[in-house]
This record gives structure tokens, C-alpha cells and sequence, in this order.
DNA sequence: ATGTAGTGGTTGCGCGAGCAACTATACACC
DNA sequence: GGTGTATAGTTGCTCGCGCAACCACTACAT
């Protein structure tokens, strides 16, 4: 399940490596950049609030609690806060008590906050095809989807 | 050499576009999480920190000029004049300016750079490897930097 | 019921990064 | 030689984020 090459493991990254390691870092940094500004010029939401408003959206009745959602975008429980804090200031959600847990927090999409997101979306996914899956064929895309399952060590992997 | 799918390009990432993406973001952001913190953790830099290091270190002359080495890193001039700022401060670099162009500046590495950057690097590739690398053959390595090479736009592509 | 541990969320604080403005130098053109 | 434009680097400012401390509430034990 796990093919280890280099049994020797030089004390560089072979030019393959370099290619496979440095090409994620690159993509990865040059397409959030470029999907934050394009939704930012075309909605003036920021790539991580759409986040918040597209899982928001998709989970049940539209709602959806803030631990949750951090781990969903992969931010920080006070980074949501912030965050959710910031949408709620521009109309685009509310929060809700939850009913059966008084210590919990539902974040609310809007009416405003749909319509929103409903023109975001549009952009954002024709933005992640153009500069990205549409470069893969249907085995390549799902090829990647099992390398990154690969990689996906459980978050608390942490040796010393 | 652009394979489209999806030709109708409905307004939902299907299944295997959604793995193919959103596991780019999770184990882009996940990796980097963990290597700073075991950058940081076994020799107290940041993985931004190594980064200029190992480029500085590996430039002719252990040097490198400031506007190649934001480039190299991904990082804006400013970000980086604040970050060399801190690793002179660290005496791991020090400035020079260039005899050749009065306006230009120079990162050397100290020999103290030199000395944590070749204790971090094991760390580092170490990390690396056994989070990334070692998961793929040599083919798939291969292949993914072929991935990287297709998607790789020129960073000023920014339509309106 | 009462104490104790655990969890959900927010707040105080500091840090690292980007943008825009600025300085100094290089280069082109007249 | 002088003027205009582009480039290298730094600085002022602001913003988003994470960490740690904190409150409120739940869950569970006794």
C-alpha cells in the first residue's frame, strides 16, 4: 500500500521528487490566489467565505454548527468565529442557538447569503475547471482523488 | 494536451472532481501544517525560514538576490524583506548589496545558516517523504509533476 | 445534588503576510 | 547631460489567523 522508494534516502529530493513535491506547493499556492481574487473582483467575498457559505448552504436546512464548519474549511475554531462574525456584520448569515446543546452555535445562511453564494458558485467552480480539472481526464481526476487518500494521515499525526 | 470533461459543466463538482480537488487543499494544508510544526519543533524555524535557507544554500555562492528568492518561495517582496529581517536578526543571514546593480541586495548564509539548514534539512525531506513521497512509485511521482506541469499557468493570468 | 472532567464557542493577544506608497538606482531616449 | 520610466528593496498600515485563556454548558460519577 505504500511503495517506498529510495530505500537510501539521499539528503536531497531527486528531480522527480523535486517535480511531484514542489509542483503541490506551487499549484496549490498560484490557484487559491488566483480563485480569492476572482471571486473577490466578481462578488467581494473572499476565497474563505465562500467557503463557509458553500458548506453552510449544502448541509441540512442550511445550517450548520461552528465546530463543524472549522473542520470543514480547516481553520481554527477562533479563526471561524472571526470569520462567521464577518458575514454575520455583512448580512450573509445569522447564528442560531442550538436547542438541544445551549453551549452551541448553528451559523445560518440568509436569504442574501444564498443569492450570494448561488453567483459565486458559478465563478468559483468555472475558475477551479479552467485552471485545474479540466486539464485531467475522468481516470486522471479520479486517480488523484486516491493519491490524496493516500497521503490523508489522520490530522493528530504527530510524532515528536 | 487540455482533455475537457464535463462538457455541460453543471454547476456541482461531481464526486471524483470534488476528490480531486478538495484533497489538493487538504493534504496541501495539512502537510505544510505538520512539517512546520516538526521544522519548528526540532530546530525552531519556521518552514518559511527553511525555505529561504535551502534556496539561499543552494544558490552559486550561498547567495541569492531578494527579488529571485520572493519568487522562489511564493512570497511577496515585502513578506520577504521581513522574514530575511528576522534571519539576519537570527544571524543565520546577512545582507550585501550588489556590486554589479547598487539597487540590489544580496541574503548570504552564515555559517550558521549553513549549520541548522543541514539539520533541518534531514528533518525536512525526512518528513516529506515519509508524508508524501514515500506513497507513490517512481512512475506516479512522474506523473504528478507531469500533473503539476499542466496546470502550471503563468502567474499573471488573471482574466478581469 | 454536587463535584469534576470534557466540549463548544468567544475573546485577548501577537505574528506573519500583502498592498500601496516611497526611496534609490538603472536604463532608454532625446 | 537631462528627463522619463522601470525595477529592487524597504516601510506604514491593516487584516486574517492561530494559540491560549476563558466562560458556559453538558455528561458523568459519586
Amino acid at each position: 500500500m505504500a511503495p517506498t522508494q529510495n530505500v537510501a534516502a539521499p539528503s536531497r529530493l531527486d528531480q522527480q521528487e523535486l517535480r511531484a513535491w514542489r509542483g503541490l506547493l506551487r499549484t496549490y499556492a498560484r490557484m487559491t490566489k488566483a480563485l480569492d481574487a476572482e471571486l473577490e473582483a466578481a462578488h467581494g467575498l473572499p476565497l474563505t467565505s465562500y467557503e463557509v457559505l458553500m458548506f453552510v448552504a449544502d448541509a441540512e436546512g442550511e445550517r450548520m454548527r461552528m465546530h463543524d464548519l472549522a473542520s470543514s474549511i480547516l481553520l481554527s475554531r477562533s479563526g471561524l468565529t472571526r470569520l462567521v462574525d464577518r458575514l454575520e456584520r455583512d448580512g450573509l448569515l445569522t447564528r442560531a442557538t442550538c436547542p438541544s446543546d445551549a453551549r452551541g452555535a448553528f451559523a445560518c445562511l440568509t436569504p442574501k447569503g444564498r443569492g450570494i453564494l448561488d453567483a459565486a458558485r458559478a465563478t468559483h467552480l468555472a475558475g477551479i475547471r479552467a485552471m485545474f480539472l479540466d486539464h485531467f481526464t475522468a481516470q486522471e481526476q479520479e486517480q488523484l482523488g486516491g493519491f490524496w487518500e493516500r497521503v490523508d494521515v489522520p490530522p493528530a499525526a504527530n510524532g515528536a
